[in-house]
DNA sequence: GCAGGTTACGTTAGCGTTTACGAAGATTGC
DNA sequence: GCAATCTTCGTAAACGCTAACGTAACCTGC
């Protein structure tokens, strides 16, 4: 009975929508829906207090120009009545919604999750919200989701964009609303940017298999995107400055890698890798969920990790260090980066939105493992 | 340098705020903010074509009651000015805001992570936005972020609440927003629930150890939740109808156990179990980090898993199935929960909100693995 | 005692949209 | 051919709030 499902469980007792606290003195929101609640309204405070709506706003917003008695005699009532200002009214004349926009290919990816979290715990201290989105690492999605929330008039644009081209992005701007681009950036694109350094990611790797004694080193490659070129590049470069050989075939191509479908990549990478003569004894992985299939593979083959085959990965997921063989990893800083954005997001409001874009750019960190650690 | 920060990172060409492709003919939004953005408005489309507002909103919302004629006259003026509904007006006016707030304990946790990955998924399809919030497993912290998003009349909430009391909950009623919670329920508060049968995910665990042999099962158990209550309480009463005894000891409370504590907990409690004589020969854990430090301590100790101890935990984590020993654990059905939470949310928009409460409860699954399988 | 300032309010006019209602013109029925 | 309907549109009012301005009343200072 895999999926059976019940419509009985737990006490079945009172509704919660219990009756209200105060005595049915303003009654329901009218035309809009079927809500039957009470819903509190500068109008019924100022109404109970014979002052003027005005009056109770600045008490609310804690204006000067009103008396500390006054004010003090609004808010109590404000408090009593439970009143809650009503945001989305707020916004129609502010121009501000408090509300910011995340899009991120995938919500279940650590690496977003963890930019989610950071970013949404310091925004809640200036009591701004999160509006979410997951574009499945699909272009035409993401593109929809950016189109459709510009509708709801969002003070700003959190976004790690899987688009080929930035076109689409631009749309944002044009609409007046900040943006800021994290973790991936585009070409000739120059947006506000809060990431790591991904040369500096594929630097640090290499360094680090090379340091270790590693003398054939092999790369799986992401994609064509800024990121993936630029791990890449930082790979050949620290090869070549260091005066050593990338013969062909040492760079395989693992596309899009995603979170679900990066095992099965790695796999077959690895496999390209194991065929190869002579043998690299080194591989810097795209990610660790590439890593983590290529190893697998490697171990199938009889391969001992790190001593027949150093492996790091990048990105430093939470299982990384389970693995049966832990696994180095670059940390990409995510929770930096989130509450990184979430200051940038925040001096981004007070600016016109015609200011330089500003870059963030972090240094990634090297945890070493098991899977590549020689001594 | 570990936390390196640059400025210069990426190319600097042009502002994305490029000029807008229609020649400024609407100017900017007034008092709000400093946005020079050119944004159209109803008004705008409508003064274009010498018809009235009512006329171009008619069209927008497919009313019936507009010639075909204009309508595409209307359709075509709009999508070429690029026009988007300001849908905090709507808002204002329809009194549904098409976003609804989904607050859960650790949005890093794979398994919320998942629900909100899923309830997005099929929010997106009617063009609902989630708001989200993670409370850090913190009650007041809830409590406030609720009583916050309250403030932007959200359409329905979504709750994995912490509360110890269901008490703050009910706010949410009084204030006319349907609420569903999930994965966790409370005792006598009758609410729209979606999640699994945790008296079966007991059960579930429990006579799988025991068809595995197991003659002496310890459960370490969760807080003192309906989640950690119904699967000690299934746990329990297995064991008493297999005839199985539970002597004093076997069940060793983690507490709340969460994401970065739990492993901690885990450990701690896994020398209590070792310390115990006769030791047990099977483990339910209530969850599977709490499991994955018990496991690693029993490793230290010299236990030999499965056939020393065998282990289930709970929640089957995405990385449970990579670890040294791959871990047993009882499936929460994360990706239905979110799914079938949207389905639930929108048949609730449609309804009154006195309505009877609705519960959708799932069976639980259980993954065997090699921490567990003696054949 | 009065110009000039300050303090503490109220009045008015929106923000961009929708709903309710009304009215002109076209169409129908007989 | 005229009342009755239907179709298609417009006008007015509202949603809950805030910005801008106005205006009494009260303080100064000399």
């Amino acid at each position: 009975m895999p999926t059976m499902i019940c419509d009985t469980y737990g006490a079945t007792e009172a509704v919660p929508w219990l009756p209200s606290p105060f005595q049915g003195s303003f009654m329901a929101r009218g035309r809009g829906g079927y809500t039957h609640a009470m819903v509190v309204r500068l109008k019924d405070i100022a109404a109970e207090l014979g002052v003027s709506v005005v009056t109770v706003s600045r008490a609310l917003r804690n204006r000067p120009d009103i008396a500390e008695e006054t004010k003090a005699k609004i808010l109590e009532r404000v408090k009593r009545l439970n009143y809650r200002p009503n945001l989305t009214a707020r916004s129609l004349v502010t121009g501000r919604s408090s509300l910011i926009g995340l899009v991120v290919p995938d919500l279940i990816h650590p690496f977003f999750a963890e930019i989610a979290k950071g970013l949404s715990a310091k925004l809640r201290e200036k009591e701004y919200y999160l509006i979410v989105s997951s574009s499945e690492s699909d272009a035409q999605l993401e593109q929809d989701e950016i189109e459709h929330m510009l509708a709801h008039h969002l003070d700003c644009f959190v976004v790690a964009s899987c688009q080929k081209d930035p076109e689409s992005l631009r749309r944002i701007g044009e609409a007046g609303v900040p943006l800021v681009l994290i973790d991936r950036s585009f070409p000739r694109f120059a947006c506000n940017f809060v990431g790591v350094d991904d040369y500096k990611v594929g630097e640090l790797a290499t360094e680090h298999l090379i340091a270790q004694g590693c003398k054939r080193i092999a790369h799986l490659r992401g994609p064509a995107t800024n990121v993936g070129n630029h791990r890449a590049e930082g790979f050949c470069n620290t090869l070549r400055r260091h005066g050593m050989a990338l013969p062909d075939g040492y760079i395989v191509a693992c596309g899009e890698a995603a979170d679900s479908d990066g095992e099965r990549r790695g796999r077959r990478a690895m496999e390209e890798i194991l065929a190869l003569k002579p043998r690299p004894d080194g591989i810097f992985c795209f990610n660790d969920t590439v890593a983590m299939g290529a190893m697998d593979r490697a171990f199938e083959a009889g391969v001992r990790i790190p001593r027949g085959m150093a492996i790091v990965g990048c990105g430093n997921f939470h299982y990384s260090s389970k693995l049966q063989v832990p696994l180095s990893s670059v940390d990409q800083r995510s929770r930096e980066i989130g509450e990184r954005t979430a200051k940038m997001v925040m001096t981004l409001l007070g600016k016109p939105p015609s200011a330089r874009p500003r870059n963030v750019v972090l240094a990634p960190e090297l945890m070493v493992r098991a899977s590549s650690r020689m001594n």
